[in-house]
DNA sequence: TTACTATAGTTCTAGTTAGAACTAAATTGC
DNA sequence: GCAATTTAGTTCTAACTAGAACTATAGTAA
């Protein structure tokens, strides 16, 4: 078993996460969102809207968390709560109309810059980094999982 | 340019992320620490100590956050303060012996914890995913140096 | 030397984070 | 149709987070 080996992958999985957090985040910022309030943003544009629990599972903010950067998005005029008609438990996160307009005027910007790490990549690198990527995610939801039950 | 190709790599770069964080800090949790806690203690064991600038580049935790970090170990008497010889700017954090002896006991638990995980990777696999990550943070790295000046 | 500049850490603020306890509404089982 | 369980969201707590402003010390340059 070379123990050795995966100890830099892991540092490596923190520091290219942490290097796009800083890239992506101080663009975000300069937008005047937080990241996560710019995932809400960006997770509701052409859509209906939908319920915190989706909206949680699409961002990876854990639902307590979601509560309170709903309300800051809500206090902002960007999204607003609207009751389920047919679910008195659940509801609908909407943007607003000024929501929307802010979604069509950051979203591309973002993507824009985010595009431009990826000008030296061929399509085929990006397809073997997610590959990658995608591995290494179901292997810690495997582990994860088997350590549950 | 095909845009469409990288946002899923982003996509994936947050869940595996999501995925190792839930992973390893349940398991770090477990064993009465943080995850930021579990890194400086790691990052100290088996160290003369060290200044809280260099732990920070070593954990990537910013120095605002770090001082919090260490008055908590500090208070749980697991790391201590020492003035610099040298620099009367500089302080060098260290484990007491309680916090070495605490570093011995979990620091090979979680190692095995996380060993787990890469059971049924070959060394092959782990060297491309560790290259696939470092090609990742590089670029951003340099996006990120582009924007700056 | 004396002013200027850079560096190390702390403090402050606003926000995110997870996890646990809680409330209310729905679903299931009997 | 009622009790037991599940599910959706909120609230609460402790901690982390980045960034900016601040203090103190050190290094540099005239």
């Amino acid at each position: 078993m070379p123990r050795s080996i995966f100890l830099p992958l892991l540092r490596e999985l923190s520091s290219a996460y942490q290097a796009f957090e800083v890239y992506s985040s101080a663009h975000v910022r300069s937008l005047s969102l937080t990241p996560a309030q710019f995932d809400i943003v960006a997770t509701l544009g052409n859509t209906p809207g939908m319920s915190p629990k989706e909206l949680g599972e699409k961002t990876l903010i854990t639902k307590g968390t979601l509560t309170g950067v709903i309300d800051r998005l809500a206090a902002k005029k960007i999204v607003r709560r609207v009751a389920s008609p047919d679910d008195g438990r659940c509801q609908i996160i909407r943007l607003t109309s000024q929501g929307e307009k802010l979604f069509a005027r950051i979203f591309p910007l973002h993507v824009a810059h985010m595009e431009r790490v990826f000008a030296g990549f061929s399509p085929g690198d990006l397809e073997g980094i997610t590959a990658s990527l995608r591995l290494l995610r179901t292997a810690f939801v495997a582990a994860h999982v088997s350590t549950k039950p």
